[in-house]
DNA sequence: CGCATTTGACCAGCGC
DNA sequence: GCGCTGGTCAAATGCG
């Protein structure tokens, strides 16, 4: 096992997620698609996960989608094998991010399409004749996937005090798979991606190295959605996990200590302590140098 | 210098 | 035809 799982309540999985290209793979890891990919992963591997009470801070938030929503249910959602994960670990659990599922009748469906809804539409719109894929998720946490996406354009929308961002798959260049990123108005923790077209090239899913990658990709989706999607920008509260893979850099291993402190939710002392028992047992999460240099950082820091 | 983001301009679809 | 709106393009800009 190569990686660590934290779940914790921030969106470093966001930033970790953001960038997958070609020449510069990032650092994830297991949350490919989904929620059930996650999980899935988890299961399979005994991985160690930590949820945090936060969690219950957005139940509230998916009560209200799933009102608003209902009209397009089709039939009640089952739950997933993520929330069989969280709920072994006896805390609040919030009801997962809904995910709802645009297509045609003759759009194919995806491996991963098998736990999502999907609710055919047949539109006359030619601006709607592209297949849609629309995912509701909190915050952050969802607007990164595992794919490599660039920013193209930024639109106000009518009726929404917040812009609507283009992002075009960046993977490949004859890919026309394209992202749209837009936080709901009427629940601002929540943002609705739509995904448009299928990818022309096979999932890349990087694993083991940041190298290459700019930090400026690396943080560009969470960073353009704080900035200009919500002028005061939180660390908020959707519920998310925090993967660490072998190479992850420190310096945002320092990022999930100082927020997750600043919080309350990760003492230093914690993850100190986590980073002691990662020496002992030398899982690879981290170099040698790069533990000694991160236990020493977090030891001066609790002096 | 290369790459990604920003942002104004442009284009197409739709309703009136 | 005209205006509105959403979607895309591309030059300018910024960052590492």
């Amino acid at each position: 096992m190569d990686e660590l799982a934290y779940l914790m309540d921030w969106d470093l999985e966001a930033i970790v997620r953001g960038s997958t290209s070609e020449s510069a793979p990032s650092a994830t890891t297991i949350m490919e698609d989904s929620y059930l990919n996650f999980s899935e992963f988890c299961s399979e591997q005994n991985e160690i996960l930590w949820s945090f009470p936060e969690f219950s801070e957005t139940t509230k938030v998916f009560d209200e989608l799933e009102d608003l929503y209902k009209p397009f249910y089709p039939v009640l959602h089952p739950l997933s094998t993520h929330q069989n994960i969280l709920t072994s670990n006896s805390l609040p659990i919030p009801k997962e991010p809904q995910e709802f599922k645009v297509h045609k009748a003759s759009e194919e469906i995806t491996p991963h399409d098998h736990d999502q809804f999907q609710v055919p539409i047949v539109s006359k719109s030619k601006k709607s004749k592209k297949n849609k894929v629309v995912k509701q998720v909190t915050a952050e946490n969802g607007i990164c996937d595992s794919w490599a996406w660039r920013k193209y354009g930024q639109k106000p929308i009518k009726g929404s005090p917040y812009p609507r961002s283009y992002y075009k798959c960046s993977t490949s260049k004859g890919c026309l798979a394209r992202k749209q990123v837009e936080r709901s108005h009427l629940n601002p923790q929540v943002f609705l991606v739509t995904y448009t077209a299928e990818h022309s090239h096979p999932h890349l899913a990087p694993r083991n190295s940041l190298a290459g990658r700019t930090r400026k990709n690396n943080n560009t989706i969470v960073a353009s959605h704080q900035n200009t999607l919500d002028q005061k920008s939180t660390c908020s509260s959707s519920s998310s996990a925090v993967i660490l893979s072998q190479n992850t850099p420190l310096d945002e291993v320092e990022m999930v200590t100082s927020v997750e402190q600043s919080k309350g939710l990760m003492k230093e002392e914690d993850f100190l302590e986590l980073l002691d028992d990662e020496a002992e047992l030398g899982h690879g999460w981290f170099s040698s140098t790069e533990l000694e240099e991160l236990i020493g950082d977090l030891s001066s820091n609790l002096n």
